[in-house]
DNA sequence: AGATAAACAGGAACGATTACGATTACTAGT
DNA sequence: ACTAGTAATCGTAATCGTTCCTGTTTATCT
């Protein structure tokens, strides 16, 4: 995803063009990883030391729902991430270390054959968890 | 997992057998599902209003290192169940509207084609979610 | 430029979890 | 059974991530 098209799908919501969303989009933009709200605010302080957690946590919230970014629980914490593939669905290695993640196009769901018969299913989750061959040789 | 065998487990590590401990394993002995820790907190306040959270937690997470409970993290909180298959590694399907779960045997790390060399995989998780069909009907 | 609704800052509140010092209860050894 | 030693517990406070609230500012549309 990029920053054009991220404007693009907030204009066609209606959404304001602020100084924050900038800054927030621009922060995913350079950093190809799984992010916390935290490092958001430490980003964003070096601008703007007042920047509030409410803000933070309203825009990040809004992209995730629109789709701009990806959002996932680690450790008890909300991470978020620049959308990757255009809305196709795929899933995820992630770094422990580092937070990057490398795609997984195979998605466990179509290869299932278990009988989930009756059961009405709502989502799934599948990541793998490691070291990226970056911080493996650390 | 039987009672017995958690027992078991735990005088073999030299753990002792308190009123507390009892009373929590039997709780997850009755209920086949995942639990919080306010629900366990909740059902033994019935006979120990003043029960503390740390004694909880702590042997939650006791139970949980030791293999009598299996863990998940749901909506940002832990959720335990007593250990199901004898520590055979399988996959859940969660109910979530009663917490309830259906054993799914197919692991996709089995058939995962994806080229994962020079990673170093430190874990997975692959959960699916929605409706059992007792909850279906209402 | 003015109107208006969205977005924001600052701080308080919240829920889940963990930490702590003081007390109690289990277990082993006599 | 009694007691010492240590694990487990209680009660409470603190922490952490996240959300809520209220008054103020800002972006956008006329």
């Amino acid at each position: 995803m990029t920053l054009d098209e991220a404007w693009r799908i907030l204009q066609e919501r209606q959404f304001k063009r602020t100084k924050n969303r900038e800054t927030i989009l621009a922060f995913f933009s350079e950093n190809d990883r799984y992010l916390t709200a935290m490092e958001v605010r430490n980003f964003m302080a070096l601008d703007n030391p007042g920047i509030s957690f409410d803000t933070i946590y309203r825009n990040l919230t809004t992209f995730s729902e629109l789709g701009i970014l990806e959002e996932t629980e680690l450790y008890g914490e909300r991470h978020f991430r620049m959308q990757c593939d255009h809305g196709v669905h795929h899933h995820h290695f992630i770094c422990t270390a580092c937070g990057k993640t490398r795609n997984i196009a195979h998605c466990p769901m179509e290869s299932i054959s278990v009988n989930l018969q009756g059961y009405e299913v709502e989502g799934h989750k599948f990541e793998i968890y490691g070291k990226c061959p970056v911080c493996v040789e650390q």
